[in-house]
DNA sequence: AACAGTCTCAACCGCCTCGAG
DNA sequence: TCTCGAGGCGGTTGAGACTGT
């Protein structure tokens, strides 16, 4: 059973809107609002199916609607949200203010898509193409953002532009981080302050994910004593929160599914992180490096039954700010730097 | 200048969700 | 509880713009 096309009808227009049905359209609507979109149409006296009439105001003739170039920072939080939700337009649009879910469908797949494809990045897991993957190597998003890094540092320059140098990416070791072959029609540049954080983090990537094994398995040892069982909980935990790959069977071989080991509802939104991390790091960032250690390091401290039970809006904003110290701390004072020779973490 | 190939994105299609009755 | 319809959502298409030769 096939279910009737929503609009049929006699002498219904279809195809691009003329300037004319344009203004017919935000006439009426000015006038009487939007809603009833099937009356619209005859009201309005347009020769349209109310759904036509709905999507055109909503995806191109509202007001709000903000057109034009995506920014490096609304490109970040597409590609993240994109790696915690799937195909979700509307859900991450709902992130970037004054965009539509039809504009960010189309860009992720007319730009970003292919960019994560270049890098050699499988655009549905966000983790290597198999062609290019080490099934030894576990990979999470901070791994991702050792690319993501790279690339939303840059920004598209029109077709004609010429390719800049992207030599200024490096790796831990001063080796040029790999971006993968650009597209000839791609051009890139470097830009604002949250690249900046994700490329400081990609630095340390791999440094971080080794320390995040580390503790899970219960190995992990630094100067100030930071390998308390209980910290490793609270690791397990953020990680877990904080990583939208945690369910993957990558995770499940090193039992570290707090889901199921703690109990705990996984309703934490990613994107919080996200807004959060351009917010707050565009604010001030060395100052807020320097001054929140402490205060973060006392929370990491804190009783971490508290956050294993903590599920609500609020108590998952006292979590990322926790996580930023969490990170940030990884960043700055991590006392170890991976050496891909020997496969092991060493004192840097 | 002309043509072919490629890219972009507005618009459409069909299924899903949810609330009203 | 069920049905129905409006609105929402994600996948796909194709016309027009752009680029390379």
């Amino acid at each position: 059973m096939s279910r009737k096309p929503c609009c049929v009808g006699e002498g219904l227009k279809k195809g691009a809107w003329t300037i004319e049905e344009d203004k017919k359209l935000i006439s009426y609507i000015h006038e009487h609002g939007e809603g009833g979109w099937r009356d619209i149409p005859q009201k309005a006296g347009l020769k349209r199916c109310g759904k036509s009439c709905r999507l055109r105001w909503t995806n191109y003739l509202k007001p709000e609607i903000k057109r034009g170039e995506f920014s490096s920072e609304e490109e970040q939080i597409i590609i993240m949200l994109h790696a915690s939700r799937g195909n979700k337009w509307s859900a991450i649009a709902k992130h970037l203010p004054r965009r539509t879910d039809n504009e960010v469908k189309n860009y992720w797949n007319t730009h970003l898509k292919k960019r994560l494809i270049e890098q050699g990045i499988d655009p549905v897991t966000h983790k290597p193409l198999a062609s290019n993957s080490n099934p030894k190597v576990i990979t999470t998003p901070l791994e991702n953002l050792h690319s993501l890094a790279a690339s939303s540092s840059c920004k598209q320059y029109s077709r004609s532009s010429s390719m800049p140098s992207l030599s200024h990416l490096t790796n831990n070791d001063g080796t040029p981080v790999q971006v993968g072959s650009l597209s000839h029609k791609k051009r890139f540049k470097r830009s604002s302050s949250t690249s900046r954080l994700l490329n400081k983090v990609a630095t340390k990537a791999t440094s971080i994910k080794k320390i995040l094994s580390a503790s899970m398995d219960g190995n992990l040892r630094t100067t100030n004593g930071f390998s308390e069982q209980s910290s490793n909980v609270f690791l397990t935990n953020t990680l877990t929160e904080f990583d939208p790959f945690s369910q993957s069977p990558l995770y499940n071989e090193h039992e570290i599914n707090a889901n199921s080991d703690l109990g705990m509802d996984l309703g934490y939104d990613f994107s919080h992180f996200v807004e959060k991390l351009g917010r707050d790091h565009d604010h001030n960032e060395e100052n807020k490096m320097n001054m929140e250690y402490d205060h973060d390091h006392d929370l990491l401290m804190s009783d971490v039954s508290q956050e294993v039970s903590s599920t609500s809006v609020d108590d998952q904003d006292n979590m990322l700010g926790k996580f930023e110290g969490w990170s940030n701390y990884l960043i700055d004072h991590a006392d170890f730097v991976y050496d891909t020779e020997s496969d092991s973490l060493e004192k840097a």
